[in-house]
DNA sequence: TGCCAGGCGGGGT
DNA sequence: ACCCCGCATGGC
């Protein structure tokens, strides 16, 4: 698959704060960022649009848009861009909450969520279940570059972008795609969503997506999260749960729903980011040391990209 | 080697 | 309402 260079669309950030290079790098492989330029393919209504993003020293961003149709529409696209990369979302509410929170203090402004279509989120959220971030990531990654399809950009032959491979293909495919990428006993909610996917749609799929066998509330809220920007559900696991247990929080539940209220998946998903996702016990050590920030050493969702 | 990890659901009390 | 266990897989 090759999409043709069709427009150039310079983006301005909403606020002052919007941190390109963080959010660029956050939770991103290297076929999507590699320290300067940011790409991606999005989908919208069985269209495919590559983009290549990068900053001038204005700041102001440039995004390249590839595609195979030559009549897309430059205001559409742009809201699509940035949509995908937030640069419209006002988080002072959310840095507000992060100042009273004692593992938030120090909270790196700026860096925000890229939104995913629902496909992805699930591959993303169903495979941190039940494993470290590393193992979690390590599936992902298995399972592009097996059986994921390769987009290219006219002029950057040589750096294809992987997208997962279609809920279709997994479905065609089976259950076997999965559990040789690593996704173990996780696969079968994978296909179940698959299913819902390809047999109803996106909204049935929303809609009843709690109901099926292996979503349970981390995983509901992470998907919503990653799909809707939706941060009002509770994304609480062993990890965090242990976190705030460290610094005092005596009920985390109610922790989450009173201090975060709509920003509690998002509370969550930040804690990942600037405690570099590290296995709980040493992410005990750290938040014991008061090192709340990311290292940028080793494998951590910043430094992704590097590795993967 | 065996044990555990950003969950989950089912079956016990 | 709780508590407890098994579950695929990979890393240490």
């Amino acid at each position: 698959m090759k999409l043709r260079k069709r427009m150039i669309i310079e983006l301005e950030p909403h606020d002052e704060k919007f941190n390109f290079k963080l959010t660029a790098s956050a939770y991103s492989f290297s076929w999507n960022f590699n320290g300067r330029l940011y790409r991606t393919i999005i989908r919208k209504s069985n269209i495919m649009i590559g983009i290549i993003v990068q900053e001038r020293e204005d700041r102001k961003m440039i995004a390249e848009v590839y595609s195979r149709e030559n009549s897309l529409k430059k205001d559409e696209i742009e809201k699509e861009i940035r949509d995908h990369l937030g640069t419209d979302e006002d988080l002072e509410e959310f840095y507000k909450l992060c100042r009273s929170d004692p593992l938030l203090r120090e909270v790196i402004e700026g860096l925000h969520v890229r939104r995913t279509d629902v496909w992805y989120a699930s591959l993303i959220a169903v495979a941190q279940q039940n494993a470290s971030f590393r193992q979690g990531w390590r599936m992902i990654w298995n399972l592009l570059v097996k059986y994921g399809d390769r987009v290219v950009l006219e002029g950057h032959e040589n750096s294809p972008i992987i997208c997962p491979p279609r809920p279709e293909f997994i479905l065609e495919r089976g259950e076997q795609v999965l559990k040789d990428s690593g996704y173990g006993y996780r696969s079968r909610t994978l296909i179940e969503i698959a299913r819902t996917l390809v047999i109803e749609d996106e909204n049935a799929l929303r809609t009843s997506l709690r109901k099926i066998r292996g979503v349970g509330q981390y995983t509901y809220g992470l998907i919503m999260m990653l799909a809707y920007r939706d941060y009002s559900n509770p994304v609480i696991d062993r990890w965090v749960r242990g976190l705030y247990e460290t610094v005092g929080v005596r009920n985390v539940e109610e922790y989450y729903r009173k201090h975060w209220g709509k920003y509690q998946a998002l509370a969550t998903w930040m804690l990942t980011v600037m405690l570099d996702a590290l296995p709980l016990s040493k992410a005990i050590e750290r938040v014991r040391k008061g090192e709340l920030r990311p290292s940028y050493t080793g494998l951590t969702p910043l430094t992704l990209w590097r590795y993967y």
